[in-house]
DNA sequence: GCTATTGCAATTTTT
DNA sequence: TTGCAATAGC
């Protein structure tokens, strides 16, 4: 078994996994095996010095890490040695201790955990209360760094200086309070409680043999604490971190904790890892150079172990639309030139915040590359998913006084703010819960003084109904029953949920109620026998002997352990990323979120200041590592990219990171060219067999553009663009329907099974969408002429069947007004697409035109649309306002389509060479046929009445 | 007093 | 582009 865990290990790394010092600081720079070696580590802890895997604790900072730690000590362990070991986020463990141990810091068995919503809700509402004038989010924030340097409320208040600070300390007094009546804690509260449990009782860890600590650099002083006090019976610490890749100093991490840990054990062995195994030497070089920017920071080698590859790109694009336009067609490129050796799971795009990625998204929509986002909204935070969250908290802990006010009306029940505001406040006097409050109003047994009129009272009844029915139903439910499904659908069907989805969501409803159904699933396997076993078994530590632990009752603890899970789960979406691992998807995550992670091409877009470093960051050198984070996550290709204008239209420039000195001579320009031996080189790079030649110049064929020569390298507009902008100005309509974000393009990972459903039906949701008799007829009339219209273009195409390759083009009707609610900037081809339909005369003429020029004919023609467009809003009298909304339904891909957002599959027409493309297809100035005048037009007019019909909606009816 | 509508502001990173 | 606050209406 040595041999297994030792085999491909360098001697550094062995050292570090077979080390018999006690403590031990692993150094691992990005791509140095971190991971590996701490997994390593483990196994040997196991295979060779027989420790128990009961007796090992292991510590990450994210879900993520503890899930992938958990699979790859699996591979050396197995399943039921790896399930026994106590791993998990340091949130998740101390998590563990509490539920098991907290009595004896007087923790009551059934607190819950305070998510931000809570926290958030909270501070607020004492603010409110007392007219108090701090920011709630900040002083939130304050609150947090105060419990991470262990300074509790009264202590703060004793040091209270200025007024301000008073007012603070009073907040983070009453907040403090506030949770202990809710019987809550929040995330801090974990790790502090915890530590404080183990002062108290150090017995609760006597069993421990060895903590490791994934990410060290990450650590606060809390957890810092945390780790002294888990190993303070046999002091076996291993840790591994890296000091450049500390990027949560917003959350108090300290990188002194490296020192500080060498000065409490004076005989901590250090050992560097410092070969990358991860990127070519072309990246590492630039990552270096960037990282060397900090003079602070001690000098480290880092060896490369591959070729020196492509040289970074480092591009500047005018807009953001444009940024994100560019990196979609380098994604198709690359994925062509490389003859399919890259495929969309190889590419991530990084982002330094979440709400960076509306373009990418809908870029990568409209041309039809798959992707999921990590990070972003997680899945448990959906509304209409949260709700029954809450609604499952109160029937486990009614004390919540928070999560009773966010749903007892809810669905509405004619439970006014003010009633339950006034409630909550004389429950608070009363110094007792919401709920009690409640019951006792419902029950008659409290005059409140508050009114209360009569429709009121009722809603309170049903609230208290269903909450009471639900905890009876948990009650008389066995444990072999699915309690926790079981409970869950009894909640759904007292609200009649669905319902009130459709009430409450009446245009995405579908999907929400498919989000429900997903949690429905989860409930359902964690109701499993087995599944629940597990849980219970998880979360129980070793019987250590004079400690006293708590009993279960199964059901019950079932109930609170789930709840607990899903606010200390990151997404919930372990089922969504097995399937992602099956479905091709290329990745967007936020920096942060892509830590421990690598891909072969990874863009990182945005890099302007502002965004990287953030306006809001205190600490330019973290904001620093940040970037070198993200850059080391590449394998063989990087690129970085920035518009000139920010999300607010503001001129924006390159990070000054990249913008130093010296920098240039690290990047490329432009995209790689890659020829042949370009792809040999990747191969090697990735460890994977190159393709044939044949098979690479096949894949070639398929573009229409094989070099990055679109975007000019100064970051102005393209001619063709260009021109697009000065006579569109007036065009602002269309502008803003590009701009609509599509629904169907989900931010959570966990949702993404459920956009295939959501695609599948979307043609027929169009015309669901058209509410009026009269709009429906036109819009038959419409696709009749569409088809006509397409019939033409289809014999036009075959007249010219010669035409240079690409995307197959679409026949459908809906597919070519689905062209229409794209983005005219980047969509001006795929207008052309369908207008030129109309065009079929000049289409077989100019089949012949060299790519160049064909795109500015292109140009010419959507000019023209978008003039006539214009003039024609101002000829026709807008219809009456059709109370069909704008359903976004730009990226309906064929009904065959194999990837969920694509619109255009990248497939050859199996009949011919040549597969044609409606892309280039020249177009001539203004239409010259009736039908084809008509057919953009109309729908033009369309989006604009239905736009009108949005902005007005609900004025009538 | 509750609901709906309209108008307004805001928008880091994670447990 | 979404989420919250104030306002008018029921």
């Amino acid at each position: 078994m040595a041999g297994g865990i030792l085999s491909g290990l360098n001697a550094a790394q062995r050292e570090a996994v077979t080390t018999v010092a006690d403590v031990v600081q692993v150094l691992a720079p990005p791509g140095s095996g971190k991971t590996k070696t701490l997994t390593a580590r483990v196994a040997h802890l196991i295979a060779e010095r027989r420790l128990k895997p009961w007796n090992i604790i292991v510590c990450t900072f994210t879900v993520k890490a503890a899930n992938e730690m958990k699979e790859r000590i699996t591979t050396f362990v197995g399943p039921d040695c790896a399930k026994q070991l106590k791993l998990g986020t340091f949130h998740s463990v101390a998590l563990r201790y509490l539920k098991q141990y907290g009595q004896h810091i007087g923790l009551s068995k059934d607190f819950g955990i305070a998510d931000t919503s809570d926290s958030k809700a909270i501070v607020k509402r004492v603010i409110k209360q007392n007219d108090y004038t701090i920011d709630a989010g900040s002083a939130r924030g304050r609150i947090s760094t105060q419990k991470a340097k262990g300074i509790d409320s009264e202590q703060f208040a004793k040091t209270k200086k200025n007024v301000e600070q008073q007012e603070f300390a009073r907040v983070y007094q009453e907040y403090e309070e506030t949770l202990k009546a809710s019987n809550l804690l929040d995330y801090d509260d974990l790790l502090l409680r915890c530590c404080l449990l183990l002062r108290t009782e150090p017995q609760c860890v006597a069993n421990v043999e060895a903590l490791l600590i994934d990410e060290y650099q990450d650590t606060n002083n809390i957890q810092y604490d945390l780790m002294s006090l888990f190993a303070q019976h046999r002091n076996v610490i291993t840790i591994v971190g890296d000091p450049d890749q500390s990027i949560y100093g917003f959350r108090s991490a300290e990188i002194k904790n490296l020192t500080r840990m060498k000065q409490q054990w004076a005989d901590t062995l250090t050992i560097n890892l410092e070969e990358n195994y991860r990127s070519s030497g072309a990246i590492l070089h630039a990552a270096q150079h960037i990282i060397e920017q900090d003079e602070s920071r001690p000098p480290k080698k880092l060896q490369a172990t591959h070729t020196f590859g492509q040289r970074p790109i480092l591009r500047k694009l005018p807009t953001a639309a444009a940024e994100a336009d560019w990196l979609v067609a380098e994604v198709k490129r690359t994925q062509a030139l490389s003859g399919s050796l890259l495929q969309p799971n190889d590419f991530a795009v990084l982002l330094r915040s979440a709400a960076l990625s509306r373009a990418i998204e809908s870029a990568l929509g409209r041309e039809g590359v798959p992707y999921r986002m990590i990070g972003g909204m997680r899945f448990y935070d959906r509304v209409e998913i949260k709700l029954l969250i809450d609604y499952l908290r109160v029937v486990d802990s009614p004390g919540n006084s928070e999560a009773v006010e966010r749903i007892v009306n809810m669905p509405p029940r004619r439970v006014g703010e003010g009633t339950i505001k006034g409630l909550h406040e004389e429950a608070r006097l009363k110094g007792v819960s919401l709920w009690s409050m409640v019951l006792d109003v419902v029950q008659g047994r409290c005059k409140p003084a508050t009114k209360v009129n009569n429709t009121t009272h009722t809603g309170l009844a049903k609230f208290v109904d269903v909450i009471m029915s639900a905890q009876k139903k948990l009650a008389s439910t066995a444990a072999e029953d699915a309690p926790l499904v079981t409970l869950l659908q009894h909640i759904i069907k007292k609200l009649n949920y669905q319902d009130h989805l459709k009430k409450k969501y009446a245009d995405d409803c579908e999907a929400r109620w498919s989000n429900v159904e997903e949690l429905i699933a989860q409930t359902t396997e964690a109701s499993e026998p087995q599944q629940l076993a597990a849980m219970l078994a998880e979360g129980a530590l070793p019987t250590i002997e004079g400690i006293e632990r708590r009993t279960e009752s199964v059901t019950e603890d079932a109930l609170s352990l789930f709840l607990a899970n899903v606010t200390l789960s990151t997404a919930g979406a372990e089922k969504a990323e097995q399937d992602g691992e099956k479905i091709q998807q290329l990745t967007i995550s936020t920096i942060h979120g892509a830590k421990g992670l690598e891909w072969p091409v990874v863009f990182i877009p945005a890099c302007y200041d502002g965004s990287i470093p953030h306006s809001r960051a205190e600490d330019n050198d973290e904001e620093r590592r940040l970037l070198y984070v993200g850059m080391t996550r590449a394998q063989a290709l990087l690129y970085l990219s920035s518009p000139g204008r920010n999300s607010q239209r503001e001129e924006a420039s390159m990070s000054t990171f990249l913008a130093q000195p010296g920098v240039a001579a690290y990047f490329e320009e432009h995209g790689p060219s890659i020829a042949i031996r370009d792809v040999q080189g990747l191969a090697k790079t990735l460890g994977r067999e190159s393709p044939s030649d044949a098979v690479i110049a096949e894949s070639k064929r398929s573009l229409e553009r094989d070099e990055d020569n679109y975007w000019p390298l100064t970051g102005e507009q393209p001619p063709e663009e260009l021109a697009k902008w000065d006579r569109g100005k007036s065009n602002e309509t269309a502008w803003s329907i590009g701009g609509m974000r599509p629904a169907a393009v989900f931010s959570t990972a966990a949702v993404t099974m459920q956009q295939q459903q959501d695609f599948t039906t979307a043609s027929t949701t169009i015309k669901a969408g058209f509410v009026s008799a009269k709009a429906q007829y036109d819009d038959i009339l419409e696709e009749q002429r569409l088809k006509k219209v397409d019939e033409r273009a289809a014999q036009a195409k075959a007249v010219a069947d010669e035409k240079p390759k690409g995307r197959k083009r679409q026949i459908e009707g809906h597919g070519s007004i689905a062209s229409f609610f794209a983005k005219p900037s980047t969509t001006a081809k795929k207008e052309n697409e369908s207008y030129s339909n109309s065009i079929e005369q000049r289409d077989a003429k100019r089949v012949k035109i060299p790519l160049q020029e064909l795109s500015n004919v292109n140009t010419v023609a959507s000019e023209d649309i978008a003039n006539r467009r214009l003039m024609l809003s101002h000829k026709l009298p807008s219809a009456a306002p059709s109370r069909q909304t704008p359903r976004p339904t730009s990226h309906v891909p064929p009904a065959d389509s194999p990837y969920p957002f694509s619109s255009s599959p990248p497939q050859q027409d199996q009949d011919d060479g040549n597969p044609t493309t409606s892309d280039t297809i020249p177009t001539s100035d203004a239409g010259h046929d009736e039908t084809t005048n008509i057919a953009p037009q109309r729908k033009t007019l369309g989006m604009r009445r239905s736009l009108k019909g949005w902005n007005a909606r609900g004025g009538r009816h």
